[in-house]
DNA sequence: CTTGACCTTCCCATTATGGGAGGCGCCACA
DNA sequence: TGTGGCGCCTCCCATAATGGGAAGGTCAAG
């Protein structure tokens, strides 16, 4: 099948596919006519890794889990480990939105929000406080390292729902 | 003062100063060396906006509550619309992530983890379940408007301590 | 043979942040 | 007065994942 119909199946766009296929995640072969052909095979790559960007994983990796995933000599004790560690980034992440939140949730309950110009949210964010909520991402320990700004990509499955929102 | 004086004094490092500038949420003067020169109310200025990017508000909410925080005559309801819709934001992702988290967990949960190559992660991956993790974003309701798939930026505060993670 | 749907590659935009190069200013010390 | 080192300047590039769109080739139906 071409490129299209593979895109249908998997539920990832044509235009992430072939991203796919310039990161090197996955291969694809080529018709006489160059147009890319995709086997079931594929498609069912293609499915795995919309369900690993669905529960949130990387790229990077999608494309280990991939590898293990073809690797019929595989321990599984690697895949636990991948997905432990990004089970403890997701939450990581996951507290530090909340913390973020109820800190201006707090905020926001004591502004009145009508027409006048006081609002102690802005004076917070102008004045005092210093670190309470920053400081509550990094109160565990070890969720430090399996966490670069980015490391948790989010996202995940909303995209299907993008259009709409614009 | 210079902007190395006012990266330190506001926490936000000069390469994001000069960003800022360059974005328009920020202006500063030139010396006679063109230098930028930073007074004490542009460093409130940059603090405010460090503040309110460790709460997760991505830089174009700042740029608006920064506008209202300059404007004498603002109304504090539009300062509190836009923190609420930052807690919805907030809290809609945090339970997107614990959503994923809490799938994942269980699949590990059915996971050995040692040697043999059996692995019930990947053959989730690979098969059958389609989308209860992805719904569960969408559960509510009225947070998918407030929620292009960046629109909460993360990382709030992660930053000063990234040069270690490396 | 034309039209339209589909495919191709290439470039650009997004968000927030950092790295680094090449060049100039400035201060202190010899 | 010369010079070294540090700070500042402006550009360009990279990151992660995704989408948009242009310019052009292909194929099938009419």
């Amino acid at each position: 099948m071409n490129i299209g119909e593979a895109a249908r199946a998997s539920g990832i766009s044509a235009k992430m596919i072939r991203h796919y296929e310039a990161i090197g995640l996955i291969a694809a072969g080529r018709g006489a006519n160059h147009y890319r052909v995709y086997s079931q095979a594929d498609v069912a790559e293609l499915r795995f890794i919309r369900h690993a960007r669905d529960l949130g994983f990387p790229l990077q990796d999608v494309k280990r889990l991939l590898d293990l995933w073809r690797n019929r000599a595989r321990a599984s004790a690697e895949v636990k480990r991948l997905a432990l560690d990004h089970v403890a980034a997701l939450e990581a992440k996951a507290k530090s939105l909340s913390a973020m939140a109820e800190s201006l949730r707090h905020l926001a309950d004591h502004c009145h929000g009508d027409a006048r110009p006081e609002c102690p949210i802005l004076e917070e964010l102008a004045g005092a406080f210093s670190s309470q909520v920053a400081s509550l991402g990094d109160s565990e320990n070890a969720t430090k390292q399996a966490f670069s700004s980015q490391a948790v990509p989010l996202g995940g499955s909303e995209n299907a729902t993008k259009k709409q929102e614009r």
